[in-house]
DNA sequence: CTGTTAGCGCCTTCAT
DNA sequence: ATGAAGGCGCTAACAG
């Protein structure tokens, strides 16, 4: 740590006693407006600033975040930890940022180093794996607060801060029909958050509300542990849809790798997006208007939902709702039409 | 902060003294195995994790290292914090991620805070605008570790890591003249920073070597302040070779965010590449595959970049290479190949 | 081998 | 209006 000025040596220089420095410095209304100048120039003028160590000793505060991601590399997640970000530093409280890798046992180790570490509270989007939260619970119950973003779950109560899945799956999937699309494939993931089934689901009320009988033929759920494997998994889900008798005119993907991936393996694979098959996926890159063809997107506020889960998050731990109940909010997601999804021939 | 066990309550639930706790934690060899044992057994029973403020404040030290950088929102960005990431978990560091925006002022502000918040090492890559690294200077001159990385200049002495910039932009132009391109333009940032003199030097030494003539007209730096100065910078630099006389054949653009935009704009212009202009450019995603067409691109080692640089503030925080000097570590780049660059016809 | 003591920088009573 | 003293949890020097 840097070797700052501290009170004492404002103390000494100015010949003053540590206390009377620390209320000038607090605005004490029992030091004299004299003294207190005195002190503040002084404390400016040589850079003062309160050794976070002993302040946050003092109070048994850290004014730190833990947050748990699965990867700091994903444009989504990027885009929530900027707003995540955004919050903590207008707030003044540090983040401390971890990856579980979408590993529950990753998860746990993150966990743990954040609860040893000290944190005020805990932001978490859980890892596709994870389905034993009860680590997280314990956490929670010795009193630190822990709020959940993007991937919410049930099994535990607290504010939860996501987007509206089931309504951008809901519409994506009714853009494909409302362009003449039929018979349409889900890629997915094999997790037991709701941020997958909510999306199925909105996929399954749309082709519900257009009379289109639900196929689970069309329905993957891909193994999501390990980038080669999400691959494969990803290349024999589109070989076995198109090998099937009644094969799909198009496919909405429910998460940013799947949909980027799925473009790639199509062209790779020789099928012409959207004649061969149209694509619309989950995905916040900017640069879907580069791709080939430019990609249809299922928009989420991603930055928002860093945002305000943090500062949700940062009202719990200064305890300004003591009686409000916890909230789930749902931020609206954004259909942004490109070409891989033009309306059928 | 969560109100975990501390040394007094094993102290008094074991009937030791503090200290002797203390000490049998730490594994002194003044404890005997059996009271070590009891007391290393109880704490983990009970989850016994070391105040982290405490043991800062008692060692001046925080365990923390603060890192600069433009912005979270950027691949390559976003790749070489995963390695100073892991890194600096390897190590148990944790760290504190500012946004510098590009602009010099609220990189200074981003300093501060680090400073203020007593971090033990500071890892940044500077912003495009900064000219001034006086603070930075200063902050060094006080005894905290500075590590540049990605972004290096020659006004601080110290440990640098960063790509081979040189070399990576000398091979794409080299690639691009050995497939028939002769008149290749430049796209770059107005920077001082060496990240783009480097690239820019690369480009024309290319051209030397090749007895090329370097035409100024082909060299543009766009402005990176704010997003849609620098889409309205490119395209009204893309306009301007094209209404050359003599217009360019080729494009090698300097930067992640110049390559993806210029490809999109490029299309949106209606340029068929390479037919009509082909492309390559430094950028890290893994989307580049997915453009239209695939793109070709330097690739930069954006992790073991972020990987060593955490790696060598490490060993300055704690002093480990005392005599030893500081390096600079350029690592290659890799150029690979897609459709954006095929042979001229 | 174990315990006592002091002190890291700060804040907070309680005196003066 | 200012100062003295104690303590947050931990470590390290020094005693026993």
């Amino acid at each position: 740590m840097n070797s700052s000025v501290t009170l004492r040596d404002i103390a000494k220089a100015l010949n003053l006693s540590i206390s009377t420095i620390s209320k000038a410095l607090n605005d004490s209304h029992e030091i004299g407006a004299e003294t207190k100048q005195k002190v503040l120039d002084y404390a400016k003028k040589h850079h003062y600033s309160p050794n976070r160590m002993a302040k946050g000793l003092k109070e048994g505060k850290t004014r730190t975040i833990g947050v748990v991601v699965c990867s700091l590399d994903n444009n989504v997640i990027a885009q929530m930890l900027d707003g995540i970000h955004k919050a903590s530093t207008d707030k003044s409280y540090q983040i401390i940022i971890m990856q579980s890798k979408e590993s529950e046992k990753l998860e746990t180790a993150c966990l743990e180093l954040l609860y040893a570490g000290g944190v005020d509270g805990i932001l978490i989007s859980p890892a596709y794996e994870t389905v034993n939260f009860n680590y997280l619970l314990s956490l929670q119950k010795s009193g630190i607060p822990v709020v959940l973003f993007d991937r919410l779950i049930d099994q535990i109560h607290t504010h939860k801060v996501g987007a509206d899945n089931f309504k951008g799956a809901y519409e994506a999937t009714m853009h494909l029909i409302n362009n003449g699309y039929r018979k349409i494939a889900h890629l997915n993931t094999n997790t037991i958050l709701s941020i997958a089934t909510d999306r199925l689901n909105g996929y399954k009320q749309a082709l519900a509300d257009s009379g289109i009988e639900f196929r689970p033929e069309l329905l993957r759920s891909c193994n999501y542990t390990g980038a080669t494997t999400l691959n494969e998994n990803l290349e024999q889900a589109i070989k076995d849809y198109m090998s099937l008798e009644d094969k799909p005119d198009a496919i909405f993907t429910a998460t940013d790798q799947i949909s980027t991936k799925c473009l790639v393996l199509l062209n790779k694979l020789g099928y012409k997006i959207p004649e061969d098959i149209a694509l619309i996926g989950f995905t916040n890159t900017d640069l879907a208007e580069a791709m080939n063809p430019p990609m249809s997107t299922v928009y989420q506020p991603a930055f928002e939902i860093g945002q305000l889960a943090a500062e949700k998050l940062i009202s719990l731990i200064e305890r300004k709702n003591f009686d409000e109940g916890f909230e789930t909010v749902m931020l609206p997601t954004e259909v942004q039409v490109r070409a891989s999804s033009q309306p059928k021939k």
